[in-house]
DNA sequence: GCAATCCCTGAACGCTTCCTGAGAACCGCG
DNA sequence: CGCGGTTCTCAGGAAGCGTTCAGGGATTGC
C-alpha cells in the first residue's frame, strides 16, 4: 500500500516542522504550508488525499479554507487541529462527515492514528476492524480492546497509546526519548522515568506471562520481540 | 444492500453541507441542491429514490416542487423539513401518502431514521418489522418499544434516540462529541455532561442487570458491548 | 569486588473524568 | 392554570489517571 498524500497547514513553524518531519517518517507524502492562501494553491496543485489543518490561521479561518477547498475539489477528508478549550461551535459536527479533530497539544501517535482512521473510512474499502497483532498480543484500534493470549485486558489511554506504538514498531529498539516524543504530548517536559513507569504498568497487565515480549535493552531502550530462539 | 439515491433540497448552505456530508457518510448517494428549480433539473437526471426537501425555499414552495416533480416522474417518496411552528395543514396530509416530515432543528438520528422508514415502506416489500437487537436488548423502531431481557421499558424520546444510536453502532467506541452530533439537534450548544446524564438514565432503565452492556471507556467514550466476549 | 549507573516499582499527590442527585426551565395536557 | 413528564444545568463526590519521587535491585565498568 503506497501511503497517502497529505497537505499540512499550520502557522506555528515549530509545530509545522515537527509535524511534517514525523509524518514523512511515518511514510506519508507531505506538503507543508504556513497559511490558508498558500494552502489553497498547494491543494490545487498537489491534490492531497487528506488535509491536516489548524483551525487558527493568521490569514483565513481554517473552516473557510476547507469551504473553498471543497468548492474547488469536492469532498476532501480533513483532520483539524484545535485548541483544547475550543468551545468553538464549529468543531462539533466534524465527525459527521467522517472528518475528525485532534486537540492541541497532541501526541504524534494520536494524530497519525486519527489520520489513518479517517483515510481508512473514506478511502478504504469497507473497513475491516484494524487490528494489530504480535505473537499472542492483539490490539484493536477501533474497539480499544487489547488481549494477551486471548484474555481481555483493560488499559488506560496512555497505556494503550504506548502499547500501540510498540506494536507498530515490533522488533525495533525504541529509546525512551523516542517513546516520549511519539506517545506523549509534544509539550510534555517531564523526564524519562515516566516511560519506565508506564512500561512497568504495561508489563504488569499484558506481559506477566511467558514469553516476555517487552524487553529492556539497558542503556538503549525497549523492544517488543519474542525472546531470542 | 446498496444504499439509496437521495436528492437533498435546502437553501441554507450550512445545513445543506451538514446534511449532505452526514447522509453520504451514512452510506447514501446524495445529490445536494439549493433551490427548487435546480431540484427539478436534478431530479430529472438523477432519478432519486427519495427527496429530502425543505418546505421553505427561496424560489418555489416545497409543495410546488413536489407537485411538478410528481407530474414528471410519478410518485416519489419525500421527507420534508419544516419549521417547528409549521401548523400548516399541508403537512398533515403528508403521512397519508407514506411521506414524512421532520421539524427543524432536528437531530441526524431523527432524520436518517425517518428516511429509512419511508424507504422501507415504499421501496421495500413490507417485509420485516424494523427491530434492532443486541444481546437481550430489543428496540422496535416502529412501535418505540424497548425491552431488556423481555421486560418492557419506558424511555423518554431522547433516551430512545440515544439507545438507538448505540444499538446501530454496537461494539464501536462512540465519543461524547459523536453522540452529541448524532443524537442531539444540530443547534444544541451544551456540554458533554448531558451525554453523561442520559447514559446514566439509560443505565438505570435498561442496564441495571447483568451483564452490563453500556461500558465507559475513560477518556475515550462509550461502547455497547458484551463484557469479555 | 566495588562503585556508579541504570532500571524497576510502590507509594503518594493532585488533577481530570465520570457519575448522579437535585432542581430550574420548559412543554403539552387536562 | 396547575400538573407530570422531559430536557438541561449544576455541583459534590468518587474513582481513575498521570506524574513525580524515592528506595532498592540489577547490571556494567573498573
Amino acid at each position: 500500500m503506497p501511503e497517502a498524500n497529505l497537505l499540512v497547514v499550520e502557522d506555528d513553524p515549530n509545530i509545522l516542522e515537527l509535524l511534517s518531519a514525523s509524518l514523512r517518517f511515518a511514510g506519508f507524502d507531505v506538503k507543508a504550508v504556513g497559511d490558508g492562501a498558500t494552502a489553497l494553491d498547494a491543494a490545487a496543485k498537489n491534490r492531497p488525499d487528506l488535509v491536516v489543518l489548524d483551525v487558527m490561521l493568521p490569514d483565513l479561518d481554517g473552516f473557510e479554507v476547507i469551504k473553498q477547498l471543497r468548492a474547488d475539489r469536492g469532498r476532501v477528508p480533513v483532520v483539524f487541529l484545535t485548541a483544547r478549550d475550543a468551545t468553538d461551535d464549529k468543531i462539533r459536527g466534524l465527525t459527521l462527515g467522517g472528518d475528525d479533530y485532534v486537540t492541541k497539544p497532541f501526541s504524534l501517535e494520536e494524530l497519525t492514528a486519527r489520520i489513518r482512521a479517517v483515510l481508512r473510512r473514506t478511502n478504504g474499502e469497507d473497513t475491516e476492524s484494524p487490528k494489530l497483532v504480535f505473537a499472542d498480543l492483539e490490539l484493536d484500534e477501533e474497539t480499544h480492546e487489547v488481549r494477551r493470549a486471548g484474555n481481555l485486558v483493560q488499559l488506560s489511554p496512555t497505556e494503550f497509546k504506548l502499547l500501540r506504538y510498540l506494536m507498530l514498531n515490533p522488533n525495533r529498539v525504541l529509546s525512551k526519548a523516542q517513546i516520549l516524543d511519539h506517545v506523549w504530548n509534544y509539550d510534555f517536559r517531564g523526564d524519562d522515568n515516566i516511560v519506565e513507569s508506564y512500561i512497568s504498568y504495561l508489563r504488569r497487565k499484558i506481559d506477566n506471562v511467558s514469553p516476555r515480549l517487552i524487553q529492556t535493552l539497558r542503556g538503549v531502550g525497549y523492544v517488543l520481540r519474542k525472546p531470542t530462539s
